[in-house]
DNA sequence: CCGGGAATGTAAGGAACCCGACAGTTATAC
DNA sequence: GTATAACTGTCGGGTTCCTTACATTCCCGG
């Protein structure tokens, strides 16, 4: 079999994607087994890559861009999540036979790896390591999530806020977020968000914009983060 | 290698306690591979299984009895949850290779199948169906706890209090838990919930007890959980 | 360059909930 | 069988946050 520059640039970028590189590093066999099961994907901004209900026929594993998760109708939608590049979406419906739980949409231009459920089942069933790491992938994802529980139980809005803005700033510390959406993604009222940020402002440890927020000083942020 | 009926019905257990019964069943092959990576423990009433912060070597199965999982030292410990027969706990920790995040302490008489780490990654390695089977245990967990986040940002600690009680009812519909546990596992006071229990008392949908609610009318219990 | 839609800023009133305190009740251990 | 710890029931003050409402600012297409 021979490949080109790009399949080796993608398969590498596959490995990278799942979890710790040094936990049970995937072979170059591994590899191309996992890129036979699907094809690449683009979508344009705004477009769905599934929808609450649909047959979950597949998983996807986000490449370039970023997706919103929501439930709920779209009149009065709910958003689960915002993830980017490494997330996969998607396979728990795949895997456990059931419609998918929440719809994804695109929120810019998003390029993803469709792994088709027929033909990834036979894969990961002759693939052990695979199916290791993708177990290892979704435990991270649960551990991560049940973190959120813990935060969301106890901590007041200016902590969440503080503790959202660390984890979601890029590398420049920004965060393009409207204060609208994070405040769906902490299950808070815009307007508290809003008093949040401006108590940070005041505090000098980030700046905001149009669908913007810079953090300044993340050191300050985590230690207001983890307050409460 | 021969088995006993005990075994026999051990292995049947364990075939039953990993999901789905109808996907992907486990030959016996399978069966016989899991059960030689560990033992069967017995833990009394208030010892722990497994300590927060310890090194994780295994992970367990819980057979009988239930389990309390808590985070943070003993004087201030706050509980992240309650698992009965089927669940599998400190995976997360084994499979990632990190310490474990949460203590867990059995509340009555337990009985555990202990994986030891060593011994169950190699037998996985050549068993796909386990694994496969352990991702999608871990998936639905991970979908139930991602229904709590729901659950927790934009409920009323009422509608809380009977999605709770509705979940953990055992088939007499009693729920043996002390309201003040009930409180820490949905992140309220204990105050909170004792005025919810008394309005659903008043309502004749459940009744309370010393240590004890006792649920009435499963049916308006629900409809209580989904308003708001 | 300007109009409309989207996002941000601000304020007041009220609901839900937490905290501290204490009295009454039930289980459990010695 | 009694002491003690654990649990339930209840009250009032205080805080956080939501809701409603409206003014202002910003972006983008024509």
């Amino acid at each position: 079999m021979e490949e080109t520059p790009a399949d080796q640039q993608h398969l590498a970028w596959l490995a990278r994607s799942f979890g710790r590189p040094d936990y049970l590093p995937l072979s170059p066999e591994d590899l191309s087994t996992l890129s036979e099961a699907g094809e690449i994907i683009k979508k344009y901004p705004g477009t769905h890559i599934f929808k609450e209900g649909d047959s979950a026929t597949a998983a996807f594993l986000i490449r370039e861009g970023e997706v919103d998760l929501y439930r709920g109708p779209t009149d009065q939608r709910e958003v689960v999540g915002r993830v980017g590049p490494g997330a996969v979406i998607g396979d728990i419906a795949m895997f456990s036979g059931q419609p998918y739980i929440s719809s994804s949409r695109a929120v810019g231009h998003v390029t993803a790896f469709r792994f088709d459920r027929d033909r990834l089942l036979p894969k990961l069933a002759v693939s052990p390591a695979i199916t290791l790491r993708w177990l290892v992938a979704s435990l991270t994802q649960l551990e991560r999530t049940q973190r959120r529980v813990l935060n969301l139980m106890h901590k007041t809005v200016l902590a969440q806020v503080a503790g959202l803005l660390v984890n979601e700033a890029d590398d420049r510390g920004e965060v393009a977020l409207s204060q609208a959406t994070i405040a769906t993604l902490l299950g808070a009222s815009r307007q508290s968000v809003n008093e949040a940020l401006n108590e940070l402002k005041r505090r000098g440890q980030v700046e905001t914009g149009y669908r913007l927020v810079r953090v300044l000083d993340e050191k300050k942020l985590r230690l207001v983060a983890a307050e409460d």
